[in-house]
DNA sequence: CGCTATGTTGATCCATATCAATAAGTGTGG
DNA sequence: CCACACTTATTGATATGGATCAACATAGCG
């Protein structure tokens, strides 16, 4: 794990994130200047909940897990991919995180000091502007996970999800996982012994599992069950 | 049902919103000129999912319901009170919203259209500063709600709630639920046939129940048994 | 005052969790 | 490169939280 100011071969990847395209250089170079790279080995945990938020954290590469605990339980709540931020929101309100965030595999990690992105919000319209698109954005989303736990079943929400799967790669009817099914178990709200047999209960429907390996058989039939509605699966709107 | 411009007796009550009290009296006043209030009876869609999102919504008096629906079924997702917006995600991103809008009683709404919160937002920076704030502040709220529904069991959900109104009602040991029980079910995620029971689940940690007034009679014991944690049940943090 | 929606209670069913055993990967050190 | 350990995945048996269905009570409301 190597933490050094961060090197000017980054700064292209990260001026092309939609957060930072828009903005001048000068404040650009502002937000570069305080921050830091590190290279993060997997299942390092990168903050805890609770702790305050001092960085924004920005994934370059790898992934990373987004989690929460109480009374000894625990839950994915999301992932984050390159290029994009995380706990952004408790960055701006300057409050505790609400989530922990762990490196799924070996991931490259940018932090920018938090009250740096607090200054540079007042000072750059353009950076202004794609905070608050950004968080919408995030809003949405949750609130789109939100409907998915409390208007379907376990059933239907793998089901949803792998038709999203499907379409992220590229509408081919086969394809990886890309989570640990543990994990997936965890981000669907359900047990690892329950998404197993959820996989098995979707095979009248064209589903077929070998492995991380997904064959969707008869897409008609897996979307005429699944119902997919674009308030609450599209990622985009 | 009537629809006129806002009056300007309405100005200081909205000024003094969170949202608009930062920001310069031009800008303030370009907002108020384009906006409208509307009185409405009870149990009135306001909006519905899925349609463009063409005024940010301000609850002025009574309140509203913000739900959701798929396949046939429906779930209470929020409830906005005075002084409050709603859908200001929708309306910053320009996208369809993801909730449907009632009120729960007499309301009085106002509506701006919601071009000009995009361009004000570009020409105020306490504004902007203060949209920014407001929506980290909903992200982190449908956060909470998100943990509350993975991490908790239906009975924890209803002691947790009911420790938040406790302490809303200023700490005393007895307050009435401010929602009907049928709604509360809805948003706690459970059944109304459901929530009869946890109630009475709940006897034994000193919960009593008459009609929609509740009695705490052992706080301690409650809270032993609700873990309230304030990363998913202080409204503030 | 009666109609209609809400709330309660009981009986039953079903989805999902839990517990337990086994199998299959995956990574590590000899 | 293999043996071992450890984690993950699967499968079966069982338990339980919560939903559903049905009947009835109750409370608002026109």
């Amino acid at each position: 794990m190597v933490r050094l100011g961060m090197p000017e071969s980054d700064y292209p990847d990260i001026r092309e994130l939609h957060l930072f395209s828009e903005m001048a250089d000068e404040p650009f170079m502002t937000l570069m200047r305080g921050a830091y790279v590190q290279n993060f080995p997997p299942r390092i945990e990168l903050i805890t909940e609770g702790d305050s938020s001092d960085f924004l954290h920005i994934v370059l590469s790898g992934s990373v897990d987004l989690f929460s605990s109480w009374n000894g339980r625990e839950t994915s709540m999301a992932t984050a991919w390159p290029v994009s931020t995380f706990i952004l929101a408790a960055t701006i309100k300057d409050a505790p995180y609400l989530m922990s965030a762990r490196t799924l595999e070996k991931s490259r990690i940018a932090l920018v000091p938090s009250q740096d992105v607090r200054a540079v919000f007042d000072a750059d319209q353009g950076f202004a502007r794609a905070i608050v698109s950004e968080l919408a954005q995030c809003y949405r989303s949750v609130i789109k996970a939100q409907k998915d736990l409390k208007l379907r079943s376990s059933l239907e929400r793998l089901a949803n999800h792998l038709l999203q799967q499907q379409k992220h790669s590229g509408d081919v009817n086969e394809f990886d996982l890309q989570f640990e099914k543990r994990r997936l178990a965890s981000v669907l709200g359900m047990t690892p012994e329950n998404l197993s047999r959820a996989f098995k209960a979707l095979h009248p429907y064209g589903v077929e599992i070998d492995g991380s390996h997904v064959r969707i058989a008869d897409l008609g039939e897996l979307k005429r069950f699944a119902k997919p509605d674009p308030l609450i699966d599209d990622p985009s709107t």
